[in-house]
RNA sequence: GGGGGUGUAGCUCAGUUGGUUAGAGCGCCUGCCUGUCACGCAGGAGGUCGCGAGUUCGAGUCUCGUCGCUCCCGCCA
């Protein structure tokens, strides 16, 4: 007989049904014992009753957490059994047959844990994989999932490309601090992480992919806080011939649809996005992300918001420029005389947008500098030579001489976006393996002690 | 790198002015229980009070150091 889901029992009744999970809690009445019986889809109430006398047997050895099999009877429960605080609680299994597939030893912490006070964390990533197992893990990675296929679907519809950029790549001096990987083959030298995939996805678009995806992990060696960790993920988007208006709309709509599929319980306390310039929110919230929600006591209500028109460029401590968001954004057209000619170079905005909500940056992007003299001129202004700009940007500089299409994208903080959902404090809960604040795995315990031969081949001397 | 919080049973925590044998709830083990669903009742096991020094007749408690965790600042194009 073909296994069910435990959900599924509820369009079985009167049927024998096969069922596997692991046992939640026991309740042991002398001779009949109960268990709530848990899989993926959720929990159910088993009877073991002293006319299946086998299986009684055999369910006064369980412990919780054991992984079972159950052949049973799915019977509906009299009026005055019913569990109105469980889905399957008009049901009840009354079990037939019990093989134990898998023993357990007493959990380091409750996996069953609704009327529970939160555990230490750092237990909970040590034993993870228990962790996993209980309901508020499994509700925040089911909901992630559902992310991602609703973005993956949404873009397929709108005839976007999922490609894959690698992941050793090449360390550039702005920006994070970059996880280095050491060369086996070529001594001395090192690949790095990617912090994010913008340099490829730009020449994808060189390449005539057009409209390009990625659901792509980021690398930054900072430290984490409880919405940054050292790997991250994004939903990574590039388009081209497009300008600030065509990207900002067409991700205004794929993030309300995400939003609709996954979580139809939210409300938007904005039908369409207001936009709202970096000087409108700074004079008026102070910060370049508000919380634009009405009722902030309210898990269900959900606040989007535009920033736009940010500064492309600030001024240093020992003052000099930088650039404020990414060195590869256009300035918007009128200002763009002005970036050519190094000119009014605090005055310029960028046409960097950044999608806010309910205070969290949740995604940003930009019209790209297409034209290779404009993205020059921008390396000049951040102070690079001649000779640091050819050594790190030459390959762009290169690539944009060949008929390069305007072009502009985004990226989405795929972790703080389903934290939100989630109604989550810390993207470290919708992640499955997260690391701690200090970038370690308790679990795996790394990062760890590697063998000389490995450091040797490597030609790495540690001090 | 800086600042705050925290560390006592498997888990979550309490522990008075420094006082003699360190507690509770949950979990775990044993027994009883045919309608429980946070089952109930009776009994039981379980402690390097993070670690190390110091003060003291006496330290979970005070002092110093150290380590872990966590939150924030710096940092994060």
């Amino acid at each position: 007989m073909e296994r069910i889901s435990i959900l599924d029992t509820l369009n079985h009744v009167g049927e024998e049904v096969v069922l596997k999970g692991w046992v939640n809690t026991r309740r042991k009445m002398g001779k009949m014992i109960f268990i709530d019986f848990r899989d993926r889809s959720g929990v159910c109430q088993v009877i073991f009753l002293p006319n299946h006398a086998e299986a009684l047997e055999e369910a006064k050895k369980l412990g919780v957490e054991y992984c079972i099999e159950l052949k049973g009877m799915v019977n509906q429960r009299p009026e005055k059994q019913v569990n109105k605080d469980l889905a399957t609680g008009t049901v009840e299994i009354e079990a037939l047959e019990l093989k134990i597939l898998s023993e357990s030893e007493t959990p380091p912490f409750e996996i069953e844990d609704e009327f529970k006070e939160e555990v230490n964390e750092e237990l909970r990533l040590k034993h993870r994989y228990l962790d996993l197992r209980r309901e508020r893990m499994q509700k925040n990675l089911i909901l992630r999932h559902n992310v991602a296929k609703s973005m993956r679907e949404y873009l397929y519809e709108q005839d976007f490309m999922e490609v894959e950029t690698p992941i050793l790549t090449k360390s550039t001096p702005e920006g994070a601090r970059d996880f280095l990987v050491p060369s086996r083959n070529y001594p001395k030298k090192f690949y790095a992480l990617p912090q994010s995939p913008q340099q490829y996805k730009q020449l994808l678009m060189v390449g005539g992919i057009e409209k390009y995806f990625q659901i792509s992990r980021c690398f930054r060696d900072e430290d984490a806080r409880g919405d940054r960790q050292p790997e991250f993920t994004q939903l990574d988007i590039e388009m081209s011939f497009v300008e600030r208006d065509d990207v900002i709309v067409a991700m205004e709509e794929l993030i309300t649809q995400v939003v609709k599929v996954v979580a139809p319980e939210k409300k938007l306390t904005f039908s369409t996005m207001p936009r709202k310039t970096y000087q409108e929110v700074m004079d008026e919230y102070g910060v370049d992300r508000p919380d634009l929600r009405e009722n902030k006591e309210d898990p269900n209500e959900l606040a989007f918001l535009w920033v736009t028109d940010f500064p492309f460029f600030e001024k240093t401590e020992d003052d000099k420029w930088t650039f404020t968001h990414n060195p590869f954004s256009a300035a918007i057209p009128d200002h763009h005389e002005w970036l050519m000619q190094k000119e009014n170079i605090g005055d310029i905005i960028t046409t960097q947008y950044d999608m806010v909500l309910n205070g969290f940056e949740i995604g940003g992007g930009s019209i790209r500098n297409h034209q290779p003299e404009a993205l020059k001129k921008v390396l000049e202004i951040i102070g690079y030579s001649d000779e640091e700009i050819q050594a790190n940007f030459g390959h762009m500089l290169e690539a944009f001489k060949y008929g390069t299409p305007p072009h502009g994208g985004i990226a989405f903080g795929l972790d703080r976006l389903v934290a939100v959902l989630a109604g989550e404090q810390g993207i470290r809960d919708v992640i499955a393996f997260p690391k701690t604040l200090e970038g370690r795995d308790p679990m795996m315990d790394s990062p760890s002690d590697v063998d000389q031969e490995q450091l040797d081949e490597l030609s790495i001397k540690l001090v």
